[in-house]
DNA sequence: TTTTAGAACTGGTTATAACCAATTGACAAA
DNA sequence: TTTGTCAATTGGTTATAACCAGTTCTAAAA
């Protein structure tokens, strides 16, 4: 007897799902991937409904069922699904309690009573450089939109962000004035979930200038990856902080 | 021209893989991954080094490719291996600690094939310092137990922990020999949340040593307040990092 | 010599097919 | 009514096979 399958109430719901384009740039699975997403966000399907059993999604999407596992797979790792082995996949109820909240620049400054603003140092078009290439996912060649400046609290230098975005992102590289994100969200690209990497390093002469510090000193290096609700990776961002003035915070939580 | 990828020496090691066995009750791909794991922490396969090719192993295991890649996943998910398409599948440098996680360095260093091991600096017991008093919400006097150990994996030193426990959470300060939160979670005291503060520092002679760094490399410094299940904090540690061999990686969710 | 085309790798995606393992629910037996 | 059994349904694992898409390196062409 399992309390908790037999809590689960196994109405199945079968959304319009409709076969998926095989012309299409994307992979199939990131395809069915997004039709699901859709299928979740405009309600279709609710948090604790099941999903239709993969074979069913097989042929209903008209590929094959390791093409539908695969997909489900990468939305059980996001925490959008659940799957249970004899009774099905389920819509997760809790919403995305395993992602950190970290304070962003802005809301830590302000926090702390400091005046937040940017210094722009630098704004090109291009393509991808080889090493976006592997953490942006796209094909060498793309179009990116570059941006680099210094972001102040009260004036007084705190951090250098260099951010690299898909050109096809933004209607066009002026299209940001003083909020990158405000720029994303009005083409509906604000990223929805990042990846960051914290690293610790030692400033060398140029960014030791730029944040007013001393070569040598202690600095950390945030890189992050943004992703939009389609999960394509839209952003990659490097921002170096002075050691003695910045750190992070974040609440943790096990895993079960 | 990728300069990043050319940077890579591939030298492709072929460690000695048996054929797994089919009886066993694990699922192949977990045997595969195990088998990898080991051959990591054995050294057989090096930091950066790449891993034989997919089809290669996949004869060498005497399992399908498909067996290969999903044991491959897991470890890539793991932040144990890296696979970069066209060149090949390598073994990560450096070690990615997931900054929103509450999981102890044993578990941690298991998850990523490395075996863990402790060497005790100190362990006293005492009274909360003054300045604990404020994060710990204790009373002063109460009583506390303090380790201090050398973290290595592999025998490698990776971090110098320093930790103030509540004495009420230990039957006593023997209580803890390899884990210090094993011997937390027998007793039910386990943090199951915690805060925690990550900054760059510069590590001075005393740390260096005990790390087997340079003075005036970087360093990273990880505070955490651990709370158990009741809400009541219990734990505070700091743990000093090596720059070059740590991150901290976090999931994080952009607000507004 | 330098450059370039392309062969020969690499991992990435997808299809088809079969079987294993957990769960559920219907139905017969107690 | 309760209990146990079993078939149907679910997700989980694995094999075989083919092709796509980057990367690397060699050998031919300039």
């Amino acid at each position: 007897m399992n309390i908790k399958e037999k809590d689960i109430p196994v109405k199945r719901i079968s959304p319009a799902f409709s076969k998926v384009d095989s012309e299409h740039q994307q992979p199939l699975y990131r395809q069915v991937q997004e039709a699901i997403r859709e299928a979740i966000v405009d309600r279709s399907l609710r948090p604790d409904d099941a999903l239709p059993a993969e074979r069913e999604l097989s042929s209903a999407f008209g590929v094959s069922r390791i093409t539908i596992r695969k997909a489900i797979e990468g939305l059980v790792n996001e925490g959008v699904l659940d799957t249970h082995h004899g009774s099905g996949t389920f819509v997760r109820t809790k919403v995305e309690k395993n992602f950190a909240q970290l304070t962003s620049f802005s809301e830590e400054m302000t926090a702390r009573g400091m005046v937040p603003s940017s210094t722009w140092l630098n704004r090109t078009s291009g393509s991808v450089r080889p090493e976006e290439v592997l953490t942006l996912r796209a094909s060498p060649g793309t179009a990116v939109y570059r941006f680099s400046r210094i972001r102040l609290a009260d004036d007084s230098p705190m951090s250098i962000e260099y951010v690299t975005i898909l050109a096809n992102c933004l209607p066009s590289i002026e299209a940001v004035d003083h909020s990158l994100y405000e720029a994303l969200h009005k083409t509906g690209n604000r990223p929805v979930r990042a990846l960051q990497r914290l690293s610790a390093l030692i400033l060398n002469e140029e960014k030791a200038n730029l944040l007013g510090a001393s070569v040598g000193d202690a600095g950390l290096l945030a890189e992050r990856i943004g992703f939009n609700k389609s999960g394509v990776a839209i952003e990659f961002s490097q921002s170096f902080y002075r050691g003695d003035t910045y750190d992070f915070v974040a609440e943790l939580s096990i895993s079960e």
